[in-house]
DNA sequence: TGATTTATTGGACAGTGTTCAGTATCACGC
DNA sequence: GCGTGATACTGAACACTGTCCAATAAATCA
């Protein structure tokens, strides 16, 4: 067959991350499948292809997708909270992973080629998150220590993900560990707390 | 052919999983295949079934050495130092990540079928590596919090995991962290230092 | 109306995990 | 020595995967 014109590149491009994306979120990381998406959408598997270039592309597509999702998320849970903003953000952070774990987790078990970098955007997306929760640190710090706040967040993103990650996969259930964002939280709180 | 017997069962599995353990630190967990073990071993991929019984069973034996190993290496990185003995474990934590990455990375991107709980075998090689450190931070405790040591060591294996996950997969790339075993030093310090 | 560009297809290829009927070899009882 | 089981091992078959690309149909342009 020919041109199809019912949607612009753009528009298919729009279509296929969102199936896929929804694919991903039911059946997870191991068993997505590029030509399951093709199905959904009413298309054939080389349309995937020309349209992403390789399957590593879409789902860097999809795995941007759920970072926007996941961005959205912390935003609007931030959006009426005046107290104990730092702690909705970790709550925030692990709710996401819980309502969406297998796209959730399909971020970190996608890994690109070695030597090979995220395209700009995939970056843009990962710093979008990141400065929300910068300026969530920094207005908890004291005004002579804000400068500080970018490494400690760093630092504290990478805390609260490894208390994520353990909660997610067993390694918390296997170690008697049962109220992992709590014990995030008091990381956080030592943290901030010492520099006030 | 029937019974080959140069080897016994035990020591055909011994033999697997140590072919398997090379493969996975070679080509990671993505490019890993049951067959290439098989044809390493010089055996077909009817008896690694046999032998292992699934796929993920093999993983699981796989990634239980890389545990293994690792238990290994934090001992021998703790057999003969005095100081900065916490220090030292993160500073181990991360070299075995670096210096097996594939097979450590493994370990993570590997998930068992939902509502699914990992042999005891593994869950006890896990355990044995959280006992060690349990053991180092209760002795950097004053006596009279030492029972806090189980918790505590719980949320900073899960702190330096944290760190050690975002320093391998990129992110901390992408955010301009440049010393993360340094940053999660800093957090344990605090950590322990505020129950001091 | 051609000629050309573009979008889309789906078969072909090499690979995967998984199963299992078939076969070769051993150990044992007679 | 000779059956008779039990055991170890094989590899073809199946349904799937990502990847590529010649063929084709439709839209656009000259």
């Amino acid at each position: 067959m020919g041109r199809r014109s019912d949607h612009s590149r753009d528009e298919l491009r729009e279509i296929a991350v969102a199936a896929g994306h929804r694919h991903m979120e039911e059946v997870g990381f191991a068993h997505f499948s590029a030509r399951e998406v093709a199905k959904r959408i009413g298309y054939s598997i080389g349309t995937i292809y020309n349209v992403f270039g390789s399957y590593d592309a879409l789902i860097l597509a999809i795995n941007g997708r759920t970072l926007a999702l996941w961005r959205d998320h912390l935003v609007r849970r931030l959006a009426d909270v005046q107290q104990d903003r730092l702690r909705q953000a970790i709550a925030a952070y692990f709710e996401f992973a819980t309502t969406h774990r297998h796209a959730w987790a399909a971020i970190y078990d996608f890994r690109l080629p070695e030597d090979t970098v995220p395209p700009e955007r995939y970056q843009a997306e990962v710093r979008a998150i990141f400065d929300i929760v910068v300026a969530e640190v920094r207005e908890a710090l004291p005004p002579a220590r804000q400068d500080e706040a970018e490494p400690l967040t760093r630092s504290l993103l990478a805390t609260v993900h490894g208390h994520c990650v353990f909660a997610m996969n067993g390694t918390f259930a296997i170690l008697g560990e049962k109220s992992p964002a709590d014990a995030a939280w008091q990381r956080v709180q030592e943290a901030v707390g010492i520099l006030t």
